[in-house]
DNA sequence: TCATTTGTAACCATTTTAGTTACAAATAAA
DNA sequence: TTTATTTGTAACTAAAATGGTTACAAATGA
């Protein structure tokens, strides 16, 4: 049960409120898209919120709703608002007295620096308007927002 | 403790592999090196081996060697040696009655799929021979070659 | 006032990871 | 042939991450 989704799960509520910019969206009705509790909802929901991602109002015809237009929003700052560890850890303590223990890891956080980086940037190009876009076709797009 | 740090040992292992080409290492030398035990090298080195990455003989002078030299091993099979699972996991049953929700997962394994590939490309650019130099400089490497 | 909904703490089960002990099997040296 | 060395692997443990769940206070609007 380990893999994390917080990611997937994050871009799926986004497009979600993207596709609803007239009413708010509750954790109830999210988590029945995603197939899970309400409450892991709110807990990623708290993650996107600390970034300016979304917003909320409690009580009746609450819910949540994008603190930002979706064509502004992109993956990449999505990934960063759910993590910060980087993408590959370095083992701790290597041997300072072994020629290599003692000057493999800057070697190793600078490729792996430049690998994160690239994966980065790839997600810096998509952004949760793009990824509306391309769930639903355009045909199914036009339909769907008629009915909102 | 769950900080995967596989890739980041393999990377230290690899390297030391590749400063020793006349000799074979120790499980006992690597996790000196390391910091670690014994036997959490050897579970890594399975996985190396398995992919064709390192050699092994027991017994007296026995140890690791690299199988091939160390400028034909790119961090990218490193890297494939030890993960089987994407990069990105996606959540697993989103609501196929939903319009979202039954269609984003094709959506997100595409550009998921594009990062991935972008971190993969740019570990592909660097091998254990290049590592190697990067974590002695070239001063360094001279001097320690010749201790060899 | 009351139903609705967020916000959050607390707890649990599952999984991953690293570390450790133990020991059989293979190998080379003496 | 005997012995020390070393790999190969199973088994167990502790710590941490994750997702799911219950519970309940606080905020909001009808």
């Amino acid at each position: 049960m380990n893999a994390n989704q917080q990611f997937s799960v994050s871009c799926h509520i986004l497009v979600l409120l993207a596709a609803s910019p007239a009413f708010p969206v509750t954790s109830e009705k999210i988590a029945e898209s995603v197939d899970t509790n309400p409450v892991v909802i709110r807990r990623i929901m708290s993650h996107l919120r600390q970034n300016g991602m979304v917003d909320s109002r409690p009580g009746a015809n609450g819910g949540w709703r994008l603190a930002r237009p979706a064509s502004q929003l992109s993956l990449h700052e999505v990934h960063q608002a759910l993590t910060q560890e980087t993408l590959f850890a370095l083992h701790q303590h290597p041997n300072p007295d072994c020629p290599i223990g003692s000057r493999i890891l800057p070697a190793l956080e600078s490729i792996f620096g430049d690998a994160q980086a690239a994966m980065e940037l790839t997600l810096a190009k998509t952004t949760v308007g793009d990824l509306l876009d391309k769930t639903l076709g355009m045909e199914h797009l036009i339909e769907f927002k008629e009915v909102l």
